[in-house]
DNA sequence: CTGAAAGCGCTAACAT
DNA sequence: ATGTTAGCGCTTTCAG
């Protein structure tokens, strides 16, 4: 069924030994059994053991990346940079998505497998200091993108302008007050992008109430969904003094913010604005500014 | 560095024969035994190799993926619905996305290398006579998301029926002449909203003018850019009879096309009505409709 | 119920 | 330049 160096060797009249160095490519064989070699590999259509080489080398071509399930074009953005970056490299990436916080702590343990993956990819993944204690003694590279802990390399995702310029964007408009609609209060972007907000209502000298930001704790998909939206909206809506604007942390959120909106009998963007994180439009704004340095080690 | 087997067997003086049947819920042992063996294993920390496993049990418990890039919102939707039906299965995916059409050759020889998936997934991923011939004899199980062959078990994502609704939606607000700005004319997904387009033009009765389909020849992302769609509805509104409508097949697309409308001077929807495949409006049409046996089975 | 031993396919000394 | 051999960590007969 599989063919194996064993039957490349026994063609060719040499050694395993020999067949492992030519596919290799390493020196200490002649030019003509080399040839001889490679011919009857390509021949017999030979393909290495995935597995078999791992044990065999003692390390593995996968690089694991825990990632949660935020909005699909954070999701495809970041899926798309490191792709850019394997590819070439002989690495493959195994995807270990969570749809909420529980389901880190499995993919982690996952991601550590011995055997398993090479490198680490931990993306927008709130650490515990146990898991930290962890993370620092597998031995394995670990690369944080959208976070940072001053003990990993890290890369970040620049969800804090995003927030910023969003808010800025109602404030230049001539709002002044400003609801915030967020996922999960725990998730990277979420507390990002709240210090955006935080920061642009500071430069303006507004008072910041409390009242008007929402965070999602339906841990599904970290907060990132239709529902949650209706529901934070539906929160905002019922304040005494009412945001004359909201800005959804994702474009989803702001659906179900609209529908909320909706029943409620009023209009956007008469009675409140409201501006998603509209992910094609700000796309410019999110940029991802890499270090490059930790990809190469792995 | 890691807890093999050995240690385990050592510290519990036992084979370790006897710890693999333990670690794998196998019958002949002691429940002494077993006991004294699953306490120091949690007590070492015990992991198994992943790789030394698939090697010895001639399988892996990897999927793979192979998927085409394409709108973000595709992408999330397909990875979600891979990662629901992975959940508890202890399968991991490894995902192969690809770029253009050259890269898909790649990406599926990855995914039969012997000995890294256990199976492989292939979404609106063209095949051709060749490589379904390799796959048939790769003895691997092979899934086809959003594609059909009756060689294979599939599984297929209404895209048809997307293109369908959105022409259908055009005709009845009443206009006749509708163009349609499609990706690369091989992606599946673009064959599939073309024939759903042809077929709400067919059932109103109206003339198809192969004029008014446009298809992306940039590889890049399989033509699913801002780029493609921009030069797609300039080469649209530079035909005669320029359509009064124009349905793109990805709202990343659509946004091009918007671009290219406003740089002609024209507006919509008064000169062009312009529909995007808004894919957060339309996500109800294009329901995953899926065939659980095939999961199963790997 | 448990242990010894033979692989799984490949790599990497260590010979020759 | 090439072959021999001992693992890599785990599973799985085959004996006992």
């Amino acid at each position: 069924m599989g063919v194996t160096i064993y039957d490349i060797a026994e063609r060719a009249r040499v050694s395993i030994a020999t067949v492992s160095r030519v596919l290799n490519g390493q020196p200490r064989v002649s030019e003509r059994t080399r040839q001889h070699v490679l011919d009857i590999a390509t021949q017999l259509g030979y393909q290495p053991h995935a597995s078999a080489q791992s044990l065999a080398r003692q390390r593995s071509h996968l690089v694991a990346a825990v990632l949660p399930m935020l909005t699909s074009y954070f999701f495809m953005e970041v899926m798309r940079g490191i792709h850019d970056r394997l590819q070439g490299s002989d690495f493959d990436l195994l995807v270990l998505p969570s749809h909420t916080l529980e389901d880190v702590e499995g993919q982690l343990e996952r991601a550590l497998q011995k055997g398993l993956a090479a490198g680490v990819l931990l993306l927008s993944t709130p650490l515990s200091a146990d898991w930290i204690e962890r993370l620092k003694q597998s031995e394995k590279p670990v690369v944080l993108v959208d976070a940072f802990r001053p003990e990993f390399d890290s890369v970040s995702v620049d969800s804090e302008r995003g927030g910023y310029v969003a808010t800025r964007h109602l404030l230049d408009l001539g709002y002044r007050r400003i609801g915030l609609i967020l996922g999960n209060p725990e998730s990277v972007p979420s507390i990002q992008r709240r210090a955006g907000y935080l920061r642009a209502l500071g430069e303006a000298r507004l008072p910041q109430r409390d009242a008007c930001i929402v965070a999602s704790r339906d841990g599904h998909n970290h907060g990132y969904t239709e529902q949650a939206g209706y529901e934070a909206m539906c929160a905002i809506l019922s304040l005494t003094h009412r945001p004359e604007a909201v800005f959804a942390a994702s474009d989803i959120q702001a659906v179900g913010a609209l529908r909320a909106i909706q029943e409620a009998g009023l209009s956007v963007p008469d009675d409140v604005a409201l501006v998603g994180f509209d992910d094609i439009q700000l796309s410019s704004y999110i940029g991802l500014s890499t270090l490059h340095q930790p990809i190469y080690e792995m």
